[in-house]
DNA sequence: CCTCGCAACTCATGCGCATTAGTAACCGGA
DNA sequence: TCCGGTTACTAATGCGCATGAGTTGCGAGG
């Protein structure tokens, strides 16, 4: 008593083999190999008679299916906390998983030291609990990452991450195309003299919003200088910068937007400062996500499709699973949704600098926050 | 190229077995199974020199521990909504596996047809992918806790729950001590005739409310009629019910609360309405936890410490996965903490029934919420 | 009557690790 | 010289399952 039932406990019980048990319950009875229906029968009823479950571990070990998908986020979610950046990629994976009928697991690990959080580092990889891996965070080691595609572990990367010498399976949001339509947007206003506002990191997300501006231009037959590319910290936007580049004839801003808008929310504060009226002074584009209730609620920009990529992600990790050839790189590009906002207008000239300012209300931060110096680390935009 | 590491691989390039490895990579070397110093180095550095990093599975499957623990909810909890109820149970599991240096992984599962959720739901049980499980949830199926237990498999539930037959470990709130020192109170401020309104479900913190309310009876001396006792659904009370009691010379209350306060939130309206007033008609306490912004802010009441409870279990297991003998039953009772509030007060007579209604405030509902009949199911309790 | 072919199963092996019962080598004491 | 006792390591086995290569029995075709 009180032993689990293995296989070979139903098999003994029928005076037939194990492997005839395991190809019944594998359900490959019949099909890939046969087994006479009677026997097929009574193999699944006396596995159900006696409680017969299959330990997933050794299922695992033998190169067996768990219909188990591993959830490993490189940020902190776990126990998923309130909802954050991350809780829609979570919704759609689960929604996704449901339908078709896998189950989940979600790893958590004590942060190694630093607040990071690795795959590797408790001496084990734990995904491999799992059939296959969805993985989601900012700024993973792209060396565990390499590892884990050299080790031909199954997984799907949430958002774009090119890992050197590694072909890393994803699904990634189009932030090139959705940059390149806003910015065209600006360009069809008249604007000619735009400016791209992107964070410091060098990270994919900022990278693809300088190809979708550069790629805008090159639509339009235009060039881009490089001092249209202003790479900045929030805290170094302040008015004088914004005036100056008025004068040096500046009529459209395009703003990496990120979760927390906080470059948009030091760009509005600059501005409102500045006595630049939005978007009658000059127009200004988000390129990306924005809190519910965040800064840029107003603005003209464009949203990621946060759960349909998770759901885009489980489903791309199945098919990898199903197919031959699990190693097989395969890569998802998610459209963005653009969202209408009031801060675009058509190119107006600056007026001089000596004009009275007027009182025609602009666009300004919902509540006067404490300064961008104060304002915590990057958050992420995928 | 590309396969990874295994114990043999190491053993191979060094000349030596794969047992000697596993010695060493399992820290017994020189302690249980003597090992020279230099060859452990060796070893312990061609380990992390191949990158070897072990698979869990095979861990397992070898009777090895991974230091991780399986966290699995009746109810849904991936991806957590809002704030819910079992949202602290879980931060205070995270908390202490951290502190101990254990990690957690955390289990969906599709909702099996009825929205219930299933240990043994896939037919696997999954919970056996780590060294032991952490459960919750309002309503699990008693037969899949008992086959748990019956298959040696070290798990600690959070909530009392007895299974008939099976020796459960738990880490439970004691609703009990809790119920008879509330209602202990109101006994000693000269209410003799006090009512306990539960939920009509047998469930084991029902059940305990009812033992504390006993108690506290017996304490003072005092027996407890059955028809101080009110089972009932929030839509069962009403007006009439309430002035009916007066009537026959209830002066006080003692109403079952959980997460949602449905109970107490429907005593509030059927008392508003009744205009007897709270605390000078009737005197209330609430036993047992109520939603930050819910309807019983200012009552006299006790709390659950969630987080606690989970820390607690997380050690209880710990505990029970380094014994000797893991099937060991053990059980922890956390106390509640009182909660002061102003629904308590002496004990007055009633006014006689013809009394013309009077303008002091009572305590009323917060807000107009809809009426009782229109809540949703039951909330847990734990 | 002797194959051939197919249906119905079984044998044997391995997944990667932990563990128990060894064995071989060496050393000191009598 | 022989032996008991260490020390340092290894052989072998099993965990529970999946899987590919058999094996057996039997009816049909030549």
């Amino acid at each position: 008593m009180g032993r689990r039932i293995r296989q070979a406990d139903i098999a003994l019980k029928l005076g037939i083999s194990q492997a005839t048990v395991s190809v019944v319950l594998s359900g490959r009875a019949g099909r890939d190999i046969a087994i006479s229906p009677e026997l097929r029968d009574l193999v699944l009823f006396t596995a159900r008679d006696m409680g017969y479950h299959a330990d997933p571990v050794a299922r695992s070990l033998a190169g067996g299916r768990n219909r188990l998908l591993g959830v490993f986020t490189f940020e902190p979610v776990f126990p998923v906390g309130q909802r954050d950046f991350f809780h829609p990629f979570l919704l759609g994976i689960e929604q996704e998983a449901e339908a078709q009928r896998y189950d989940l697991v979600l790893f958590t690990s004590a942060t190694d030291g630093a607040g990071r959080r690795s795959i590797y580092g408790s001496g084990t990889n734990r995904l491999r609990l799992a059939d296959g891996g969805l993985l989601l965070g900012l700024a993973p080691d792209r060396e565990e990452l390499a590892r884990l595609v050299r080790e031909q572990f199954p997984f799907v990367f949430i958002g774009r991450r090119d890992v050197h010498g590694a072909g890393l399976s994803y699904v990634a949001a189009d932030y090139v195309g959705a940059t390149a339509s806003l910015v065209g947007e600006l360009i069809a206003l008249g604007h000619e003299n735009i400016c791209l506002v992107t964070g410091t990191a060098d990270l994919e997300p900022t990278v693809d919003r300088k190809t979708g501006f550069v790629r805008a231009h090159d639509l339009a037959g235009r060039t881009v200088r490089p001092a249209s590319v202003w790479e900045v910290e929030p805290a170094g936007i302040g008015p004088a910068e914004l005036l100056s580049r008025r004068d040096q004839g500046v009529t459209a801003y395009a703003v990496e937007g990120a979760a927390d808008g906080e470059l948009v929310g030091a760009f509005l504060a600059a501005a409102a400062q500045a006595d630049l009226a939005v978007p009658d002074d000059v127009s200004l584009v988000v390129l990306g996500d924005v809190d519910e209730d965040g800064v840029a609620q107003r603005c003209t920009r464009f949203a990621v499709q946060r759960e349909e990529m998770g759901r885009r992600a489980v489903r791309l990790l199945i098919d990898k699973l199903e197919a031959e050839d699990p190693s097989e790189v395969s890569r998802v590009t998610v459209p963005c949704v653009a969202i209408p906002g009031d801060t675009v207008g058509v190119r107006r000239d600056p007026r001089p600098t000596a004009t009275p300012p007027r009182a025609r209300p602009a666009v300004r931060p919902p509540r006067p926050r404490p300064g961008p110096t104060d304002q915590p680390a990057k958050r992420p935009s995928s």
